[in-house]
RNA sequence: AGCGGGGUGGGGUAGCCAGGAUAUCCCGUCGGGCUCAUAACCCGGAGAUCGGUCGUUCAAAUCGACCCCCCGCUACCA
């Protein structure tokens, strides 16, 4: 019996788990450690919520409350979820805690003690306005590098440049948008400089590490490492243990991967023996494996081993497996993108066995992989209920009815090990799959197996059999409730509900962790009483209908009246127009090839109202009106004359307030389509369409919206009372309207 | 245009790092079987010059070079 330690990614407290956690961080280190425990193992598996940190005290701020009641308010909710998932961790604790704090503290003071810790006076952005210094994230600037002008103020998204303070230009706050002066403040350094030989010798023998963390490791040290600063100047997070630093707290990079240790001290206390985590974290011997997205490898394979050689005695990492990006629609999952699809409300509707095939079966194990519940629905359909689910039921189900128990076995040797060997040569692969964290093979080889069982069920056909020859029907079926008793064991890392159901109906009295992985060396009992059956997995079904257009909704779409034009003065095509939306608003657009200015005005337009305003050659925008395109000519989306500036072109739909990003917009389909009848219109391809498209409108062409471009249904364009928007002339159908 | 990720039968994918004998799986499609099972299961067929060209090699989806196209972020696209 080996004892593992299996630490993950500590998610943010400000927002609940979406998907791209379960992938990501959750779900591979839970089958980890079900496979683990099921071996015989000892396993410590901790993780709990990060509560400090920006994030955090940013949404406390837009709801006018305390970080503390935000933190704890997504702790409990996400602690609520993950036991949904049937994620069994030894502890999934938080960062705000006493012992935390201590733990936090006794490093930070060893640290110290040991050299690797020294006081610096640095240069900090100071708001005088919002009075505050501002964390790096509250600065944006232009980045010297790459002229970028969304650059944070430690680094730069777009070209990876990191910047000391003073060296982004154009700085400004983003709370408040003035210009922040630099200050002097004292801060602590971890001295990772100091670093770079151990790491390098460290990371030498992890030749067995997937190809990217170690590609990023060691891109990491050959850019050479440099001290850090691990304090800030906060009030929300963990205090600095000594005198004279009120005011400032322990930088959450630093303190939330200690989280790890004071997680595992805390299980210990819990557990009623002080000392216990000892045994996990000072025999080396004992693996310790960190799972998480691929964004926080070098915290994990640079950072904490830093600090777990500087503190000493510790255990390093022993495996990283991180994992890429789960998408949704080709983009990442992410909470501050708006782009997510949390587990609670994912919880009410599916089963988490559904959820965790699903997400086992595409995970992102070596490249992004893409969610969509299309898949979703398939999957589960055809694969989990009509393979894995239809063979378990068929089995239990015709045996139930015909025996009531396990019937005996009666065969020869050869008929018995046909399914033997199939059940080990799975187990097997299982085995040595599970063990070196590739979860997709591992339940592929599971899915096999069942397919197995389908086909060998066919092949004897025991339904036949019970009519002739009963002590025959009763052999193979026996054989057959062994492959299911190994399904169940097998698939147990995954999906443990159903694989505890199937265990029960099969009679067993005992658990399946009771005996683990060595219930597949014992025969399943003959005489022993089923269950009655009942299906174990059930068919889902996402509803298309009412989401098909749902992607509309994100659209603030108005009628809006041109009041003045004027030419960009720093711009070659661009005009600048004062629009009446039902408010005032200006707008930048590329017209001036296209239009004559004296054409425009007084012209009634279709404007975007919530796409986030975007400087266009130093003019802001604040919005954008819609005209179709095709072959250089630009026309302009125009509703009906007396649509009332102001009125929302919703299609009868309820249209979302939030801004919209201009990527966000561009992924939306919207073309010019022929009304070819009352339900149809020609987009370069005749389409089913919704919305008012009457006799009088055939022949028209107008703006519809499509789900996705290959779409078969398409929404037409149209203000709340129901006229349709028409194209200022004549272009080809399907032309895109942007 | 800069940076990043990709192009594999009608759609979605595996394989690529460590090159080899009929290129995987799911859906769809065509035909058949079975009737125990959640219209599920099983068998068989059709359908791919693995984006293109050149090269390395006895052997290339896999390695190298160049090109084309797509997607994301960025930008005088709004």
């Amino acid at each position: 019996m080996a004892k593992v330690v299996i630490c993950t990614a500590w998610p943010y407290s400000n927002s609940p788990i979406h998907l791209g956690h379960v992938a990501g961080s959750l779900l591979p280190p839970d089958i980890f450690a079900k496979y683990h425990r099921l071996k015989g193992d000892d396993v410590l598996m901790v993780s709990g919520s990060d509560q400090h940190g920006t994030p955090v005290t940013v949404k406390a701020e837009k709801e006018g409350v305390s970080p503390e009641e935000i933190a704890e308010r997504y702790h409990a909710i996400n602690s609520e979820a993950i036991r949904g998932l049937r994620i069994d961790y030894s502890l999934f604790t938080k960062t705000h805690t006493e012992n935390h704090f201590e733990v936090v503290h006794d490093v930070f003071l060893h640290l110290l003690e040991k050299g690797h810790l020294y006081k610096k006076e640095t240069l900090q952005y100071y708001c005088s306005h919002c009075m505050r210094f501002l964390p790096d994230r509250y600065v944006e600037g232009t980045c010297k590098n790459c002229g970028n002008e969304k650059a944070r103020g430690d680094q730069c998204d777009t070209c990876g440049t990191t910047f000391a303070p003073g060296e982004l230009e154009n700085v400004r706050c983003t709370l408040c948008g003035s210009v922040p002066e630099l200050k002097e403040t004292e801060h602590y350094f971890l001295r990772l400089s100091a670093f770079q030989g151990p790491l390098i010798d460290y990371v030498r023998d992890k030749s067995y590490w997937k190809a990217n963390v170690q590609t990023f490791t060691k891109n990491w040290l050959e850019a050479g490492l440099t001290d850090r600063a691990i304090t800030r100047d906060m009030t929300w997070g963990v205090s600095v243990p000594l005198p004279g630093w009120d005011g400032k707290v322990i930088y959450v990079w630093f303190e939330a991967v200690i989280g790890y240790l004071s997680a595992s001290v805390e299980w210990a206390k819990r557990s009623g023996n002080p000392d216990a985590w000892k045994d996990f974290w000072m025999d080396p011997t004992v693996k310790h494996y960190y799972f998480l997205g691929k964004d926080n490898i070098p915290f994990h394979t640079i950072i904490w081993p830093a600090i777990l050689m500087g503190y000493g005695g510790l255990n390093l990492p022993y495996d990283v497996p991180a994992n890429e990006y789960l998408t949704f629609k080709g983009e990442k999952l992410s909470k501050s993108r708006g782009v997510s699809i949390d587990i609670p409300s994912m919880l009410q509707k599916f089963d988490p066995d559904i959820i965790r095939y699903y997400i086992a079966a595409e995970m992102p194990e070596n490249r992004d992989s893409e969610f969509s519940w299309e898949e979703f629905e398939i999957k589960t359909n055809n694969e989990l209920v009509a393979t894995l689910g239809n063979y378990y039921h068929r089995v239990l189900s015709f045996t139930y009815r015909n025996y009531g128990c396990v019937p005996e076995f009666k065969g020869s040797a050869d008929e018995r090990r046909e399914v033997i060997d199939a059940i080990e040569t799975a187990s097997g692969q299982v085995d040595e799959y599970l063990s070196t964290c590739q979860f997709k093979k591992a339940l592929k080889v599971v899915m096999d197996l069942a397919q197995f069982g389908n086909r060998y069920f066919d092949r004897v056909a025991p339904w036949a059999l019970v009519k002739t020859d009963k002590d025959k029907c009763g052999t193979v079926l026996n054989l057959n409730l062994e492959i299911v008793k190994s399904l169940a064991i097998l698939s147990y890392s995954f999906m443990p509900r159903s694989a505890e159901d199937a265990w029960e109906l099969l009679g067993y009295d005992e658990t399946i962790m009771k005996n683990g992985w060595q219930w597949l060396g014992t025969y399943v009992k003959v005489g022993q009483q089923l269950q009655e059956p009942r299906p174990l997995f059930s068919k889902v079904e996402v509803d298309r209908g009412d989401r098909m257009f749902g992607e509309f909704e994100k659209l603030d779409l108005r009628v809006g009246v041109i009041d003045a034009v004027n030419d960009h003065p720093n711009a070659d095509k661009l005009l600048v127009m004062d629009v009446d939306i039902g408010k005032k608003i200006k707008l930048v657009a590329g017209l001036k090839t296209h239009y004559p200015k004296e054409k425009l005005l007084g012209k009634k337009i279709v404007v975007v109202a919530n796409l986030q305003p975007a400087k266009l050659r130093g003019i802001e925008s604040q919005g954008m009106l819609l005209a179709a395109e095709s072959k250089g000519k630009v026309l302009l989306m125009t509703p009906a004359a007396d649509a009332p500036a102001g009125e929302p072109v919703n299609s009868g739909m309820t249209p979302s307030a939030r801004m919209l990003s201009f990527s966000d917009f561009q992924k939306l389909v919207l073309l010019v389509g022929q009304i070819a009848s009352q339900d149809s219109a020609d987009v370069g391809r005749i389409v089913k369409c919704k919305g008012p498209c009457g006799m009088t409108s055939i022949g028209k062409k107008v703006g519809v919206f499509l789900p996705s471009a290959d779409s078969a249904d398409a929404l037409v364009l149209c203000t709340k009372g129901g006229v349709p928007i028409a194209v200022d002339g004549d272009i080809e159908n399907g032309a895109p309207i942007r």
